[in-house]
DNA sequence: CTTGATTTGAGGTACGTACCTCAATTATAT
DNA sequence: ATATAATTGAGGTACGTACCTCAAATCAAG
């Protein structure tokens, strides 16, 4: 049987209040009973039992993820994930929901954050562009004690703020490195699509794809960004003019998680299987892309650990506890036609 | 507020015996009682407390890993996770160990699981070869109502035998794949190394990658597989001997987890580099490989999810609760330079 | 030594569920 | 209708921890 807490006032011979007091940080403990009851937690193994203090604190705990309006098939596998992880983990005492804000007005972004009650939400996942006022509403956030974290965009460090998602310069030079292993030693140019160059993510991204085909692929040349803003008629436009202005366009990088507008506008000028094409995250259009071989190789971060890995942080920062960095990496995968 | 039993009862219109009666399974309640409570569950959205519940049982998990004796640097990477999946479970009552057994010996390793007892061992992962005598050891232990799941080798489904582990077909075809897209138009043959042809998951990698070579890259020739059994002389005598009488190789595949040896008595013939080489699992041989360039890509899986995949399921077996398949479908990772 | 503050111990209740006993009620078979 | 079996309810204890109160013991300052 594990040693309890009397085996642990016991072994420490103080009472079981002091022990009591020694675990939950409370005041009006002497040094020494302190120091003994930690020597006698380490000599005879003492570990909390987890299952016991949730059920004595009764305590509840609310997560809420906050994601953009726009976005289109990767943001709604992420709302899917989401509810998947709301399911399970309601036996677990946890509620998780989500809220859909326009990103677009930080100002309404902030005050949202702004009306966060702490007794309603005990931390937030947040999806969020870097923007001054964001910050200060993320940091007043955790002045009451709301938990907060990074999802998938933003990393720019803010504090000590955890972030969760793939690190992006990774990405972007995964994407370098395949595009350019895929074309060998064929030479010519690459276009690069975004929907804005705006976003910390894209330009990380960027510089990683360009790191990668500037030092071990010169016979390559990547082009300008191309940014659609998200616009279907705009991203026509622009990628059109390109593909007749550049004559000898060999590969395409699509940085943003959303692939599909601008690789289905590429179909109109151009035969997809005779360029290399490599694409961000797995949603239905890239699957079955992949699968067509239209598109070579995915770059891509699970949606669904993501999710999971928030929700881990969350929590362990509510119980004060230590993350365990290695569960909560997120890795930058590669999928290819074999391995969807 | 949750709804606790006394809730349950007072919807149901019984009292909280009987709903205890109706959760726990056990006897003596009538189909017009049981209805009753199933419909309060769901009118009130009842869920256990799981904290409660395992406070009350006052259960301990114990779950043991079984390795093979042999194995390089994968085997100790796995023991690691065993390691830290331990320290990470002790606070949810769940201890983690394992053991070693020559797998050469079937009737050793039969007569091993035949001694483990069900008051010591609430669920083993076995990672070990098929063998009929193994399969009845299984078999019976499963009567014994000790939990099982095959890890990362066999996947021959026996009866409803959990599987953890990649797909190795997938596997294969990945790496087949990979190699064929990174040696773009040159043609020649590739070389693939195993320890032993006997094992399932390498029969199934070599078809998966003979697939894609035969179907989507017919310039390239993959000549018949050589066994290294391990053995170090031997693998350095029939490498060389393959290297001088084939001409035109191009690329390697490495089938199994231990890339080490053979590709290290590759080098004693060839330049690295001048080859396309392809192998499984990340372990610190791989990983310096990869960037230094001499091994172009790895097909892993990642041993710390097979190892939390295989207790979580092992732990739901002994609750008898149903497992979420797509949480444990562990992933075929392309692992390149920049995305270790 | 006295006074007041700090520290300690004893004992209680609560959390939600499991599991037990025993008596009371209801259903079924004869 | 009676005997027997099946079902139900009431009430208890237990799990390990948190948190509370109050009195007792110890300590520090004057």
């Amino acid at each position: 049987m594990r040693p309890t807490t009397k085996d642990l006032a016991e072994a420490a011979g103080v009472s079981l209040a002091t022990v009591d007091r020694v675990l939950n940080d409370r005041p009006n403990v002497s040094d020494r009973s302190r120091e003994r009851v930690h020597q006698a937690i380490t000599s005879i193994g003492y570990v909390r039992n987890i299952a016991a203090v949730n059920l004595a604190k009764n305590r509840t705990y609310s997560f809420r993820f906050i994601f953009p309006t726009a976005g289109d098939q990767y943001l709604r596998e992420l709302i899917n994930q989401v509810h998947e992880a709301s399911t399970d983990l309601i036996s677990d005492m946890t509620d998780v929901d989500f809220d859909q804000l326009d990103m677009r007005d930080p100002h309404m972004v902030a005050n949202y954050l702004s009306t966060l009650d702490r007794d309603q939400v005990d931390g937030v996942a947040i999806m969020a562009p870097e923007s001054p006022q964001v910050r200060d509403a993320i940091t007043r956030l955790g002045e009451r004690n709301i938990k907060v974290v990074q999802f998938l965009s933003g990393q720019e460090k803010l504090g000590n703020l955890d972030f969760v998602g793939a690190d992006n310069f990774t990405a972007g030079a995964t994407a370098g490195r395949i595009i350019s292993r895929f074309l060998g030693q064929i030479s010519g140019k690459v276009m690069v699509i975004a929907d804005t160059m705006q976003s910390l993510s894209n330009i990380q991204r960027r510089l990683g794809f360009d790191q990668v085909l500037n030092t071990c692929f010169p016979v390559l040349k990547a082009l300008p960004s191309l940014e659609t803003h998200g616009d279907e008629a705009r991203a026509k436009r622009i990628i059109s003019r390109q593909l007749q202005h550049e004559s000898d366009v060999v590969g395409v990088y699509v940085i943003n998680s959303e692939a599909r507008v601008p690789i289905e506008q590429i179909s109109h000028c151009k035969d997809l299987r005779s360029l290399t094409i490599v694409a961000h995250e797995r949603t239905p259009f890239t699957e079955k892309a992949l699968l067509n071989e239209e598109i070579d190789a995915v770059v891509a971060q699970n949606p669904g650990h993501a999710v999971r890995s928030a929700l881990r942080i969350l929590r362990a920062r509510c119980d004060n506890r230590d993350i365990i960095a290695a569960q909560e990496n997120i890795r930058v995968e590669v999928l290819l036609k074999e391995n969807l």
